[in-house]
DNA sequence: AGTGATTTGTCCGTATGTATA
DNA sequence: CTATACATACGGACAAATCAC
């Protein structure tokens, strides 16, 4: 039995950008296991190395992963592997809707939500508003 | 009183990176209703001569508002203002939660989600989901 | 406290490909 | 077929945040 290290290639086959198959490799190795919650995934210029892109190319698929909440990037630090969020349960109060959206940045910064989260809004019957992290909540009848 | 059209300047102001000031602009042109759902925004090349950016810049703050659901771009077509779905209203079972996540392209894909619109998932209590658009449906109790 | 190295953020310019009108 | 418009990719440069020492 040989040693060896699992090198996940781009396919060859030139389906779709680089971009985007460099992120379903990505998204691969967090999904399976190899990266877990908290993990430090390689610097760009590692990546950049490693897969032979240009930086900008690198950068496009992790705003791809980023954009889907699966990972959170921290300037001057490194890019990590995002955990799920705790799961608060609110319920829903007579009259009361709940849907969901996308928060613009100010609502992003006010409620600490990470990029590529999205915003839960429930409002009641007189039109008031209320907004949650949409990874943070959960809504029960 | 003068007659004048109002002309949205980046603020001279360096608060913040050109792209998200950009950014910032075409969000309150729409929210102010000077550009209405269904409207074509201008080219990546116009705004690029209007605002003295580069192309990639436009292109940044064009992919936040996008990532916002605020605006479709399509390919060889131009970049729309975009509606705020249907709103249809789904009520939730007994046992049943909801949370919001953003979908993988995948399932953007087979949803027919556009980019920056939020994924609702309703999960019973036998663990079973059910997948929504987010800006197209509405929870009550 | 400070300095340098690392890492991500922003911005620019150019070129070519693909989709649509 | 041509022109327009968006998509992808590369390269370079400098700024800003963080870390290691």
């Amino acid at each position: 039995m040989t040693m060896h290290t699992v090198v996940f290639m781009i396919s060859a086959d030139p389906e779709g950008a680089r971009y985007k198959r460099l992120a379903a490799v990505l998204r691969t190795r967090i999904n399976s296991g190899e990266l877990r919650v908290g993990d430090k995934l390689p610097s760009e210029k590692d990546l950049k190395d490693e897969y032979g892109m240009a930086r900008e190319t690198i950068r496009k698929a992790l705003g791809l992963l980023r954009g889907e909440g699966l990972i959170e990037v921290r300037q001057g630090h490194g890019t990590f592997v995002r955990g799920k969020g705790e799961g608060r349960i609110v319920k829903l109060a007579k009259g009361e809707r709940a849907t969901a959206r996308m928060p613009t940045p100010t609502e992003r910064h006010e409620l600490d939500i990470p990029e590529g989260v999205p915003m839960m809004v429930i409002t009641s019957s007189d039109g008031k508003e209320k907004l949650y992290p949409g990874d943070e909540i959960v809504i029960t009848s």
